[in-house]
DNA sequence: ACCTGAACACCGTTCAAGT
DNA sequence: ACCTGAACACCGTTCAAGT
């Protein structure tokens, strides 16, 4: 905290002694703790160095207050979390109209959805383990129920397959995010590389057959694939 | 470490006072480190305490050593995980040849693979952000492609759909299974519940019309039918 | 090569006490 | 009701030094 450093300073050298009502005066003005306040720190602290660095006690620190005062706005960190997730989903644009049939843009949805965390891996992961209920999560769950429905699937059908769409768009950026990032993650990718390059016919007969196709297209032609795929499955 | 503190006072009270050598002699034999033993006990540990307990310096404590005497068997806590998956993946029994068609056998893989993960939802999300690449779990890989490749579907489309369908299983463990087990998990599921039964039919029209479905069957229920509209989708 | 103690740099959450 | 400092009970990983 060196911006609180420098008031302590400021306040020895060219105050009087009377320290408290000097340096409160003196001080920026502390904003006011609010659930949207700690949700809007933290998405920023992510941005700028990930999430793994937005703890409480981080989160804290940049709010000028000890972490035990946070729990008055959330239960804990998943809570957070999931708040976090809400705002990012409000900014995800709603499919055009005019983007061709129900299909496409489901698929346009669920594909930008996708994007979006793929940028933010971490949140993935702790996303999937989470049942986000945010306004605006809840505003993207009838959407994508919408155009389902829309494709003339039964209720049921609908429903279920909101599950596994959504699941699947968040357990991709959870896999995949985290690997394009993290550096250890990439030697991990390395090592299923490896070890299916090396996979002996013998042992393994179908995984040597397919072997080429197991890592190829680009993460969009895939990402579109299995969305399709699974609609299909649905329809 | 009970067993250390009864030795220790067997030792002083009736052994000689030369410390070393005795202790050394009267310990338990420690077992020699190896890989496959750091897995033995992280294994006990989290079917015996859950994951979160079988911790790097867990361990080490429980083999009688310093946290960085493991590093020389695994590279981090992630490839510990990794090594765990696999062997736990090993003792799944593979599908018999008479129970049913392709369909049948693969669906009935991969819903023993996520209840094995169900019950192990702490590792299943570990699991997630992994690409665990033991010999078992190509076996397991080879396996679904055959069974896949057995319906008659193109080496693209087994090699890329092999992806999502394991992927599911762990995501669904994950997910399903951690909320099944922790307490706060089970808050979010009721966080959500409540916020689907307050939903208005003005801003949520289609999530008003399916709310009874989306809640609706059994775990193992939805577990076949997702497995069995993703294979239909890829078919 | 394998093993170690100690250190580095942190965590989330709770609690009693304040205002 | 809201806020706080301090404490509780831990983490993963690295490093220099030993054997």
């Amino acid at each position: 905290m060196p911006s609180a450093l420098t008031n302590m300073f400021a306040t020895i050298v060219f105050m009087s002694p009377r320290r408290e009502p000097v340096s409160r005066r003196d001080r920026p003005a502390k904003p006011p703790l609010s659930r949207a306040a700690l949700v809007a720190v933290a998405l920023r602290i992510m941005r700028e160095e990930g999430l793994e660095k937005a703890t409480m006690r981080r989160l804290a620190a940049e709010l000028d207050t000890g972490p035990a005062s946070l729990y008055v706005y959330v239960r804990n960190t998943a809570e957070l979390h999931g708040a976090m997730l809400d705002e990012l989903v409000a900014g995800l644009e709603p499919p055009e109209p005019a983007a061709g049939d129900w299909r496409e843009r489901l698929i346009g949805l669920l594909t930008s959805y996708t994007w979006m965390l793929f940028a933010r891996p971490g949140l993935a992961r702790s996303v999937l383990t989470l049942r986000p209920c945010g306004p605006h999560y809840l505003r993207l769950i009838d959407t994508v129920l919408g155009l389902l429905l829309a494709g003339g699937m039964p209720d049921r059908q609908a429903a279920w397959g909101v599950d596994i769409l959504l699941q699947h768009a968040t357990a991709t950026a959870a896999e995949q995010g985290s690997r394009a990032e993290a550096a250890e993650a990439a030697g991990e990718e390395a090592d299923l590389a490896l070890a299916v390059a090396e996979a002996g016919a013998g042992a393994y007969p179908h995984l040597v057959r397919v072997r080429d196709e197991l890592f190829a297209g680009t993460g969009e032609e895939r990402m579109r694939w299995s969305f399709g795929t699974i609609i299909d499955g649905l329809s």
